[in-house]
DNA sequence: ACACTAAGTTACATAAAGTAAGTATATATG
DNA sequence: CATATATACTTACTTTATGTAACTTAGTGT
């Protein structure tokens, strides 16, 4: 009846990345440095305010770093640390897996 | 200032894996076939609600296969299909992240 | 008839996320 | 000097998602 517990570290890994916006934000930034707004419309339906709570946590948990560049206006840009690039297998996976198992629903052409 | 599209297939991927508690379902299940109530008291703080909801999802997306056994009382097993399986890499990814990268906190002792 | 058990479902309460307007800072414009 | 612009947020408020606990259903046993 007992049910092995599951390692903690791993357990915090799944917390995080379980997050809603989380893997996306990390995996957006996969391709590069880049700033607030350009995340921000990179993933349609992520708030600022979200947006704003997860770069936070992300900082925190030292996944991301935010540079501060004093121009006009401020320019702050957000970029994946170590820890944070270290994710990039589990975006191959995830995509080996899509590229396999998703089928996309047919669109409907010349019909109502 | 154009971003690329993220492939729709891997984009579905991420939709479905990202859902909370989606991603420790499926993994519960990596350790066999199992029933509702098992499922349940695995992940503390999945509510049986909810539970219900992501199986049903989890099964209209071909991820799991639920069984129904006719004994007294009923029997229900769910279990992964080879398309449930074959998330297995991406938990052994996340595993080899969170072992590598995710530091736990010290626990205090002798203190208030 | 009543109780037991598994697998849910329902009504209601709380927490998380979305929306749109507002703030802060630095500079430029009239 | 007042107003305007730009970026990067924050705040107040609304909507959606999730949690909680009680209830339902079906088959069997007492």
């Amino acid at each position: 009846m007992d049910q092995p517990q599951l390692c903690p570290r791993f357990e915090k890994a799944m917390e995080l990345l379980s997050k809603r916006w989380t893997a996306l934000i990390v995996f957006q930034l996969l391709s590069g440095p880049q700033r607030f707004a350009r995340i921000e419309s990179s993933l349609p339906n992520l708030s600022g305010k979200v947006l704003s709570e997860r770069l936070k946590e992300l900082e925190a948990e030292g996944i991301i770093q935010r540079d501060v560049y004093p121009e006009t206006p401020v320019r702050i840009e957000y970029k994946l640390t170590d820890k944070g690039n270290a994710l990039a297998p589990l975006f191959d996976s995830i995509s080996n897996w899509s590229s396999e198992w998703i089928q996309l629903p047919d669109k409907e052409v010349h019909s109502e």
